[in-house]
DNA sequence: GAGTGGTCTAGACCACGAG
DNA sequence: TCGTGGTCTAGACCACTCA
């Protein structure tokens, strides 16, 4: 049984892929779009937060509901051993990086295996295609493995495969949750999209672990990809 | 500005992870709770869906709002090289599939690399942990390599890595979105309960794509683990 | 200040579940 | 049948944005 809001939500769907309303355009006022659909506002706010759920539509307070611009997707490479963390795209994202130095919070002691309260530097990294964001990484390194000269806009940040002493292992563990309110701001998303959360811990020959990244990537406009390729000898050599 | 559904939603939160309510209790009927909070239904209700959202209750129409059970976090482990797909539990996890033959629908044919119509051999897997759904798996096999015996409960279906002509590349891409209504209700989830959604193409030696899989597993109880290693020669292998 | 979305109310009626 | 949650209304008032 099809409810209202569904059946609105269907056809400002419908609106939306078909260019009748353009990317970054603003909605009529949801009192407008309630007359015109002669339901009460608080049902047609709930046909909106289907939208708003599936990335089409983004709210902004005080100033109406505009059609969200469908971002290039993008891509995380797993494995560690890309050339960087983010693939290349033909509209380079243009990155913001900020670094502070830190004691380790209790949460990052277990995950980079150091004592509380260590010094840590932290890098903070934001991707924008144009103005919108894109995604989100806190970067924790043992402050005195940090690089002296702090990376700049081109590749995310410590880049451990090529700068490093030789990498053991790299563990990336995935989950997909809601945003904190936080995120959501930060990457101007709903509350209610779905994002990428990626926890990625590479360890050193010495089994010493050389850097956590945290990311944090929106679900309609990112996601993660792991190859693994196995040797074709007759020693199918794994693990 | 702390909203009042907020704030109620804080209280029940803390109400259930302190034991006040118990894992699989049923709430105060919504009435009783919006009197008890002295706020309508509807703001009573927008409370009970944020704690929905983070997997703490599940709504029962017609009969209640329910504690969810805690479940045991499961991890899916990455890179096809796993004695099964679903690593073991200290308490079994029960699986049942479902085998159908099939023609390869359209959105299939790129995944699989075949052509339209190809006979393909579907298995639909469940796990349950108890009576609750756990996860769900779409399983695809080209009809001529699938196995004559139908896999059994215990480990999850075409186990390519064991069964089969090697290997040689295993794609895993990993998106986290909400679910379809569908996926929602085998799960016994909530629609705004975000999901992990895995979709692994396998490929011999031949290039030939053995298996796609598609995961879907609930965001709050389950994971993906993904871990490279790396060759600590001084030739550090990797592309 | 005018217009927008955000929160909330106090109801009504419908659909589902279990006895 | 009765109690539950699901949908919806027609407002009110508040908070934010922008000219």
């Amino acid at each position: 049984m099809p409810s209202r809001r569904h059946v609105i939500a269907d056809d400002l769907r419908h609106q939306i892929t078909s260019g009748h309303f353009k990317a970054g355009e603003r909605l009529p006022s949801e009192a407008q779009l309630a007359t015109r659909y002669t339901v009460s506002t608080a049902t047609l706010r709930s046909a909106l937060a289907l939208l708003q759920g599936e990335g089409l539509v983004e709210k902004i307070h005080g100033s109406g509901n505009f059609v969200r611009r469908p971002l290039r997707k993008i891509t995380y490479t797993g494995g560690g051993g890309a050339q960087s963390t983010w693939t290349a795209f033909s509209t380079p994202l243009r990155m913001t990086a900020r670094t502070t130095n830190i004691e380790a919070p209790s949460h990052l002691t277990a995950l980079l295996n150091v004592p509380p309260r260590s010094p840590l530097t932290e890098v903070l990294f934001t991707s924008h295609e144009g103005k919108t964001p894109h995604s989100l990484a806190h970067i924790y390194v043992p402050h005195d493995l940090a690089p002296s000269t702090p990376p700049l806009g081109e590749q995310i940040a410590v880049n451990p495969a090529d700068l490093r002493p030789p990498l053991s292992e790299v563990q990336e563990r995935v989950s997909a949750r809601l945003p904190t309110q936080e995120e959501a701001t930060t990457l101007r998303i709903s509350p209610s999209l779905a994002v990428l959360s990626v926890t990625r811990v590479s360890t050193d020959a010495a089994g010493r672990v050389v850097e956590a990244a945290l990311l944090v990537l929106p679900g309609d406009r990112a996601d993660a990809l792991f190859t693994t390729r196995f040797v074709t000898d007759e020693r199918s050599s794994k693990e």
